[in-house]
DNA sequence: TTTAAAATTTGATTTCAATCAATGATTTTT
DNA sequence: AAAAATCATTGATTGAAATCAAATTTTAAA
């Protein structure tokens, strides 16, 4: 693979930043990326939004993305955060959708876009990469049923402790005994319209929660969790 | 294939509801009806609950079915809607997940199910297969995230509306003049519960649209839309 | 048919969360 | 460093929909 000097990209961690890529050799990687190029957003830039029409693959080389729907009066729903590895776009990429929704840079973003001709060679050529994206898909039809049950079954309060009990699974940084530092990847704003509240009701309930002594809240986007049982008890 | 004498199903109908698998040779869907079984439910019955871990592909042969998630008070959400053709079971197919919503018969069922080998096998031998499943995870996908937007976005009078101008758009009988008389593929009370509301806010909300001239209210199922310009307006 | 069980509708009331409003705290920009 | 903009918190109020309750209607079963 070439290096990458005459540009300010980098093309090789591109493609290792996605698992369902992992097994392919180098050349096919280098196919792969021939076919691709990058772009980068700047926080609080779209990089799309309801209507447009590509055939690519986005993959999130750095910095987070939040997908979400809008309403007429401007109340958002997230879908789901990206962050390094993810990729979106994707329902375009085997029917030829109309994107239905938004995509913006949370941060300072560097996205990588993959020809979907390419992808869809690569599929038809290499069965396994198909199953790795049915599973992935599978992955992405649970999470939305899960968010689905979030908003649709549960309260507010279920709802962030829920959020809080799944970032701890996968995110946290242990402190001493049983108390666990989350950093949010989002403002509290976007966590509100993750969980489907508005930013009013989660700050008076992340409040409520610190009164009872379930957390502490730090910084703007730190929090620590002091009583995990409690949060799962409402759960 | 052999004629189906011996048992009360149908083989040779069951996959040829299942247009993911049309381009299949005769042959080739023979061997998939070879690794497969039928199985009836009753109105009522259980197909599946949280828990279960098949590894099986369920295809509606006759009736409908509904995947939903319950609360702990006994809360239901509906997550979709099967009618003839439409699979479920999906999910643990290309990854071996455990079940986590519930499917019942809505009324007298018939269930064809597929081993999940014999799909793996298929989709690795035939790319294209592959594709059509991406293709209908995509809608899967897309539809679940319409839902989140509906529950997420948007209140129950425009749900509803959505509900029955979508309805139009693939079921309808048009009457005369502008009249759609739509049959709904269940209770109002799962109507209520696929939208998010509660079965007497639905009996409200649709009480009010009659008022207003822009439904009329037949049969327990039966609505006749009678000013579908309304409906898109509040939408 | 009669009875029993569901499903639907309508009424009264409550509740959770949204909205409106204003202040305070952070972060970003100039 | 100051100014502007964004984000977050807190208070007061409203509102949409849920819940509780009971009556009707429809469907299924004996």
């Amino acid at each position: 693979m070439e290096s990458c000097t005459s540009c300010s990209c980098h093309e090789h961690l591109c493609i290792d930043n996605i698992p369902i890529f992992d097994d392919l050799t180098k050349e096919e990687k280098e196919s792969v990326m021939e076919a691709s190029t990058h772009k980068k957003y700047k926080k609080g830039e779209l990089i799309f939004t309801p209507g447009d029409s590509f055939d690519n693959l986005f993959v999130v080389n750095k910095g987070i993305v939040k997908i979400y729907k809008i309403s007429v009066l401007g109340k958002e729903q997230i879908l789901r955060i990206l962050e390094v590895g993810d990729f979106m776009g994707e329902l375009s990429l085997f029917s030829k959708t109309i994107l239905s929704n938004n995509a913006e840079a949370l941060e300072n973003t560097e996205i990588c876009i993959i020809k979907g001709s390419k992808i869809m060679e690569l599929v038809l050529k290499k069965p396994e990469i198909a199953i790795k994206f049915l599973q992935k898909y599978t992955q992405r039809i649970e999470e939305s049923e899960e968010l689905i049950e979030q908003i649709g079954l549960r309260d507010v309060e279920q709802r962030i402790a829920n959020y809080l009990l799944l970032e701890i699974e996968k995110n946290v940084i242990e402190r001493k005994n049983n108390e666990y530092e989350i950093t949010l990847p989002m403002s509290k704003k976007d966590f509100a319209a993750l969980i489907g509240t508005s930013q009013e009701t989660l700050s008076r309930k992340l409040s409520l929660f610190q009164d009872r002594g379930w957390i502490k809240l730090k910084e703007q986007r730190k929090i620590i969790i002091t009583d995990i049982n409690s949060l799962k008890d409402i759960n």
